[in-house]
DNA sequence: CAGGATTTCGAACAGTTGTTCGTCTAAAGA
DNA sequence: TCTTTAGACGAACAACTGTTCGAAATCCTG
C-alpha cells in the first residue's frame, strides 16, 4: 500500500461510529425511539402511504401528537429513518471494502468487491435478525420514497463510486460504461430480493429453511454477479 | 357494466390476440378507456396511493363518478390495469420463447430463453414508445400492489414455469435449485431498471441518448446473466 | 318519434388524513 | 420555595378520501 487512494479508504472516525449512539442513555426507551422503531416496522411492512400517523402512535402506544413534536411531521419522520438506515448500510459497505483493500494491497479481486457491496445488506435479511426491517424499509424507500428521498440516493454517488473505482481497476479489460451497468446489474440483484419476492420463489423451489441460508444466498448471488464481471 | 376476463395463462391459440382488442371501435375513446389511460399514466408516475380518484377523473376530463360507475371502485379500476398489462406482457414473453423453441427444435439455447425474458419488458421501456407508463406500472404494481395483485404474480408460477422448464434443459448441469436461483436473479435485473434508477447512473455514465440504446441494454442484460448461468 | 336503457352529472355522504392548539404534569435550576 | 421548561395529553381543526344517490342527459332500438 504505497499509495492509498482516498477515494477507497475510509476515515477512522467512519468505522468507529456507533450505530446506537443516539438511542437515550441507560437504555430507557423514550418516547422518541418508540416512535421511530413502531414507524420503521410499520412502514417496511405496509408500506409509507398505506401507514397513518394514528398507526404508528398506537403500535408505539404514545399520544398521537408526539410526531409532530419529536419529528415535526411525518414526512420528516420518514426521512430521519431513511437517512439513519442508509448511512449504517453504507458505513458496513465501506468497511467491508476498507478491509479487502487492506487484505490485497489495495488491488482486491472482482469477487472482494462484489462480496464487499452484496454481504451487507443480505446480512440484514436474515430473519433471526432484527435488522430485516431495516432493509425492508430501505428497498421500499428506493420506490415508494419521497422526492427528497431518491435525490439523496442519487447525489450520494460518492458512495458508490467507491465500488465502481475499485471494480474498474480489478476489470482493466471492461470499459469505465461497462462496469457501470454491471454494477447496475449487481445492485439489482439485491434490491429484487425482499421477502414477498421470496414466497414467490418458495413455491418453485421449495422452501428457504436451512439455517444458513443467508449465506449461502450470498454466495450464490456473487457467484452470479461475478461471473457477469468476468465475462469477455 | 360487464367485466371482462382477462386470463393470466396463455395457450398456443392467445399468441395471435389483439391486445388493443379492448377499445371502443373506430377509434372513439369512450369515457372507460380515458379513464383507463389516465389512471394508468398516473399510477405510473405518482404511485398507487398518491393518485385518489379525482385526479384520475380530473385527468381524463370526466365526471368523478365515472370511475365507480365503469370499475365498481378504485382498486377494481388498478387490478384490471394490471391483470391486462400482465397478461400482454406474458404473452409477448410466451411468443418469443415459442419462437424460440421452434426455431432450435424444441431445444434453444439459454441465451434465446434468456432473451425471451428480458427483451419484452425492455422493449417496452423505449422512451420513443408509449410502453413506458405500462412498465413502469407494472414494475411499481411488484411492491406497491394490492395483496390481490401479488397473489396473481405468486400463482403464476405457471408462466414462469415454462421458462425455467426451458433452462433446465439448456442447463442440465445444474441443480432445479441453482436455476430458480439465476432465474430469479436475471428477473432482479429487470425489475432494477425503473427509469429513476437510469438517472441514477447516468451521473455515472455520462448519458443514456444513444438511438439504438434499448436494443444495447437487451444485450448488455443478456450478456450478464448469460454469464451467470454458464457459471460452473 | 317514443320510450326504455345506458351513461353522465352535481351534490353530498361518512370516514380518514396530517397537523395544531391550549392545557396539564413533572422535573430541573436558581 | 418559586420559576422555568420540555414533554405528554386530549380535543379539535380543515382538508381530503372513496363512494353513493337521484336526477338529468344521451344513446339505441323499435
Amino acid at each position: 500500500m504505497t499509495q492509498p487512494d482516498p477515494s477507497l479508504d475510509l476515515t477512522d472516525q467512519d468505522l468507529s461510529l456507533d450505530d446506537e449512539a443516539h438511542l437515550t442513555q441507560a437504555g430507557c426507551a423514550a418516547t422518541r425511539d418508540l416512535v421511530f422503531v413502531a414507524a420503521e416496522r410499520l412502514f417496511a411492512v405496509h408500506g409509507f402511504q398505506k401507514v397513518s400517523v394514528r398507526d404508528i402512535t398506537a403500535e408505539a402506544k404514545v399520544n398521537l401528537a408526539s410526531i409532530n413534536y419529536h419529528f415535526g411531521s411525518k414526512d420528516a419522520l420518514l426521512l430521519e429513518i431513511f437517512t439513519r438506515r442508509t448511512a449504517e448500510l453504507n458505513r458496513a459497505r465501506a468497511k467491508m471494502l476498507h478491509e479487502a483493500n487492506a487484505a490485497h494491497a489495495g488491488k482486491p479481486p472482482v469477487r472482494a468487491v462484489l462480496h464487499a457491496l452484496i454481504a451487507p445488506p443480505v446480512r440484514w435479511m436474515d430473519p433471526k435478525g432484527e435488522r430485516l426491517i431495516s432493509v425492508q424499509f430501505l428497498i421500499r424507500a428506493r420506490s415508494e420514497g419521497t422526492d427528497q428521498m431518491r435525490d439523496i440516493l442519487r447525489t450520494d454517488v460518492s458512495h458508490l463510486r467507491r465500488f465502481s473505482d475499485a471494480l474498474l481497476v480489478a476489470c482493466p479489460q471492461l470499459t469505465p460504461e461497462e462496469v457501470y451497468w454491471r454494477l447496475h446489474f449487481s445492485l439489482g440483484l439485491i434490491h429484487n430480493n425482499r421477502f414477498a419476492e421470496f414466497d414467490r420463489l418458495n413455491t418453485l423451489s421449495g422452501g428457504l429453511t436451512r439455517e444458513d441460508e443467508v449465506d449461502l444466498l450470498i454466495q450464490r448471488m456473487v457467484n452470479f454477479a461475478e461471473a457477469g464481471f468476468l465475462r469477455a
